[in-house]
RNA sequence: GCCUGAGUGGCGAAAUUGGUAGACGCACAGGACUUAAAAUCCUGGGAGGUUCACCCCUCGUGUCGGUUCAAGUCCGACCUUAGGCACCA
């Protein structure tokens, strides 16, 4: 018996030396992009997540090269971040240092997947190399107006002393450590991802994504149709702007909110007032993100003293602040109608506001009335039913210049700045002259200096390094300062894709045409974590670089498949403190790499994942064997035999199919399919020909095993070289067929009936049915439905 | 509350998109080989009923209805569960 994981070793060892899976850009054959979302280089060694995605997409690369293709199928590594600073705070490594090292055992252990990925193109995001050209992505986006530094409330995690996206908050939590995210002032970088929001979402359906993340992200950019309405302050020149998607109720609008935070709040409060805005004020800036909004708390506010002028009635109305209308969304300003809507009846109630119904229907002493109605109470609108009072009204506050209709999103502009040390330096100088300077392109890259002190403060650690911060201006030459943020690591992977194609370019991130030629990503496979991160940021950059003349696709990435999650054996998910924790390195030792990818793929659904068994491993291991011992039977002889033939055709087929689908348990059961039929004639021995197809079938599934036993039957190396087997449809035939026969639906017999069988022949087959006419006798045969090849039904009352 | 998925044997799962539900495998049971075990091979199997046995019958894809000659698949309502969003105006 074969130690496969000696003779694994002996082949990874081989294919790198020839350099097998060797990218050949020239090639004629059609191009496939393939790639695995790249990792993080920790310290810890490669967990069955690892194994899943890179070991199970490594089989749909492999079988589409052998199909075929020109398949490119790069790997590197996303190594900026939080975690290599962290350790080096514990440690005193320098981050550098323990990534370069992890980058090491890690490429070791990937190479142990067995995986056909040209190393020579690999990619490290904290290499000068890559991180000149993350620069240059900030240069350009920045030309184009597209980066912009603004004091904004921003998120900010106290414990990695540095501020997050929106993205990265998830549920007023720190997506890293979990800490409570706090609002803080500070003047930040940003991306304008929201002028994309429209592209980003309509573009979606064109995307072969799983539709759960296309829904993640269409509810993340957050559409919503609506009008600004303007009000003047009564007694001002003031006027403020509200947003609302429900404008055809604006007669039964009562009063206003304003978001405390507005700037106008000053302007308009009433000395008597004054005093009591300004402790709500205080209160509300206190409070954390997840007190504001959450949907138990009772509504609060306060009256400024002033009164805005309901421009379609030109009613004085009473505007007051509160907390639950947001300063980020919308103009933080609206409109309220507390007949029908449930916040602002609550807060009505509660400060005993007017109420007008302008809707019909419900019952206003109980609960504000949300449902569809006639209007009423609302001048030209009465009578009409919302779509046409929507429209109407839009019309009129166009025409008499009150407002406009509007679109706004949930999306916000993305934050890409932080307060740490490993990750690219902004490239951006300071100059008391020229202000606000960004660095030459040719000046690129702005270096990250390694002797820096990187205790987290809340403040960038390179601002305390005199040699990085101190600069002269481009422009002016006299001193100036350096940017001290980094960028977020999620800017080095919106483009890496971008790079791996031309990853040693040094004069250019890419070049133009090689990467409109082997992009756009025909099949991207990773974790739904990332849906509203980095695919979203990666499309983004993909349509403003397509903007500026880069490239000539949308997208990014044509086809999404996501792995599912390797529970541990108790159905939990795995981790270090429950204990649940499977490794693959002991899985390898003992079985071999084919085994561990073999029962990744054929155990689980590999969309869902599920939990880890130990039988399921073992009974691969056999599986393998069996193959190896049905080799050994090989037999020479140029005999075809017609049952065999016919399962592996039909096997071949559904293979096939499969793959494409990322079914890859299916895939294996047909494998195991013709396996069986072999097995029936191991004594005889097997035919060379069957054999060789085995081997064939198997060689993107379990790529060692094939090629040691492809090597062992006397066959030239590479197996990986040769053509997958082609199905041929003479096979699929099947003269004879075995149908069901229902009675009213139930099935009562099977007959064999042949292809050429007319109608009424299977007809007849059926009817003579001893069970059959047990059912029919004596009732009256209303129809035979007859479904060719398939099933015939025969409808009796 | 809103938006998505998911729910099928003891277990992992499959089902040509409306056409014999449970392919393939695990575990299990019986048998063969063996002094014995391991390994391997063969046979069996959704539940219940009937039968010496084969046949056959009834029920069966979360629940309840509906459409259809025919429903795991389509429609409606609901339950459970996972994930996302949520005072978004």
């Amino acid at each position: 018996m074969i130690n496969f994981n000696e003779i694994e070793e002996k082949w990874e060892k081989k294919w790198k030396e020839d350099k097998l899976y060797k990218f050949n850009p020239e090639s004629k054959k059609e191009k496939l992009y393939c790639l695995e979302m790249f990792s993080y280089p920790s310290g810890a060694k490669l967990h069955m997540g690892h194994w899943y995605n890179y070991g199970v997409t490594d089989t749909w690369a492999r079988f589409k090269k052998m199909d075929g293709y020109n398949v490119f199928h790069p790997m590197g590594f996303d190594a900026f971040g939080l975690p290599a600073e962290n350790y080096a705070i514990k440690t005193g490594i320098h981050p550098a240092i323990s990534t370069d090292k992890n980058i090491e055992t890690m490429e070791k252990q990937l190479s142990r997947i067995g995986g056909s990925w040209d190393w020579d193109y690999e990619i490290k995001t904290c290499k000068e190399d890559y991180y000149k050209w993350t620069q240059w992505m900030f240069l350009k986006l920045y030309e184009k107006g597209l980066a912009y530094k603004k004091e904004a409330p921003v998120n900010f995690c106290p414990s990695c002393n540095t501020v997050l996206a929106n993205e990265q908050v998830i549920s007023g939590n720190c997506e890293r450590c979990g800490s409570t995210v706090i609002r803080k002032n500070m003047s930040q970088w940003f991306f304008k991802i929201t002028d994309y929001a429209e592209e980003l979402l309509n573009d979606l359906d064109k995307l072969d994504w799983p539709d759960r993340t296309k829904n993640l992200q269409r509810n993340w950019i957050g559409k919503s149709v609506g009008a600004y309405v303007d009000f003047k302050v009564d007694g001002t020149d003031e006027k403020f702007t509200v947003f609302t998607t429900r404008c055809d109720t604006l007669f039964g609008a009562t009063y206003c909110v304003l978001a405390p935070e507005l700037p106008l709040v000053d302007k308009i409060t009433t000395s008597l007032q004054k005093e009591e805005v300004n402790k709500y004020k205080e209160q509300a800036s206190k409070q954390s993100d997840i007190e504001r909004t959450s949907t138990t708390k009772e509504k609060t506010g306060v009256f400024t003293g002033a009164y805005a002028i309901n421009p379609v009635n030109n009613k004085k109305i009473p505007i007051w602040i509160s907390d639950y209308v947001l300063a980020t969304y919308g103009t933080g300003a609206i409109m309220a109608v507390p007949a029908h809507d449930e916040r602002d009846y609550e807060f009505a109630k509660k400060f005993n506001l007017e109420i007008i119904p302008v809707l019909e229907g419900g019952d206003l002493s109980k609960e504000a009335f949300v449902g569809d109605g006639l209007h009423i109470n609302s001048d030209f609108l009465n009578g009409l039913n919302k779509e046409d009072a929507l429209n109407k009204m839009n019309a009129y506050l166009e025409e008499k210049g009150f407002g406009k209709k509007t679109t706004t999103y949930k999306l916000r502009d993305w934050l890409v700045s932080r307060q740490r040390y490993w990750g690219a330096p902004i490239p951006i100088i300071y100059c008391e002259d020229c202000g606000v300077v960004p660095v030459p392109e040719k000046d690129l890259p702005v270096k990250l200096p390694m002797d820096v002190e990187f205790a987290p403060d809340g403040e960038s650690p390179l601002k305390k390094c005199d040699s990085f911060m101190n600069c002269t201006c481009p422009k002016c030459g006299k001193k100036a300062k350096r940017e001290a943020d980094t960028l977020d690591t999620f800017v080095c992977s919106s483009w890496y894709y971008l790079r791996y194609p031309d990853a040693h370019n040094d004069k250019e991130p890419f070049n133009k045409d090689l990467i409109n030629k082997i992009l756009p990503v025909d099949k991207y496979v990773g974790g739904i974590e990332h849906a509203c991160m980095h695919l979203l940021y990666a499309r983004f950059f993909t349509k403003a670089l397509r903007d500026m003349g880069y490239l000539n696709f949308d997208e990014p990435f044509l086809s999404l498949v996501h792995q599912g999650t390797i529970l541990g054996p108790d159905g939990e998910k795995m981790s270090k403190s429950k204990g649940n924790t499977v490794a693959p390195d002991p899985l390898v030792e003992k079985y071999g790499a084919d085994v561990l990818r073999g029962y990744l793929m054929f155990g689980f659904n590999y969309i869902d994942g599920g939990p880890w068994t130990d039988d399921g491993i073992i009974s691969i291991n056999k599986f393998y064997h069996k193959i190896e011992r049905l080799t050994n039977a090989i037999k020479e002889s140029d005999e075809r035999i017609t049952e065999i033939d016919k399962v592996l055709h039909n096997s071949l087929k559904s293979i096939r199919e499969d793959i494409e689908k990322f079914q890859f348990n299916t895939s294996m059961a047909r494998i195991m399919e013709y396996t069986n039929i072999l097995s029936k004639y191991e004594q005889s021995g097997i035919p060379r020909y069957y054999i060789e197809k085995l081997l064939l079938i198997l060689a993107p599934f379990a790529p060692h095993i094939a090629e040691e036993l492809w090597q062992s039957i006397g066959n030239k190396y590479s197996i990986h070289n040769e053509s997958y087997p082609i199905y041929e449809e003479k096979y699929l035939i099947e003269e004879e067929k075995k149908i069901a026969v229902q009675v009213n639906g139930k099935v009562r017999a099977t007959i064999t009936i042949n292809v050429n069988d007319s109608e009424d022949v299977v007809k007849e087959k059926a009817l003579v049915q001893e069970n059959v006419k047990k059912f029919t006798e004596g009732k009256e045969i209303v129809k035979i439905i007859v479904i060719k090849g398939k099933i015939v039904n025969i409808v009796v009352k």
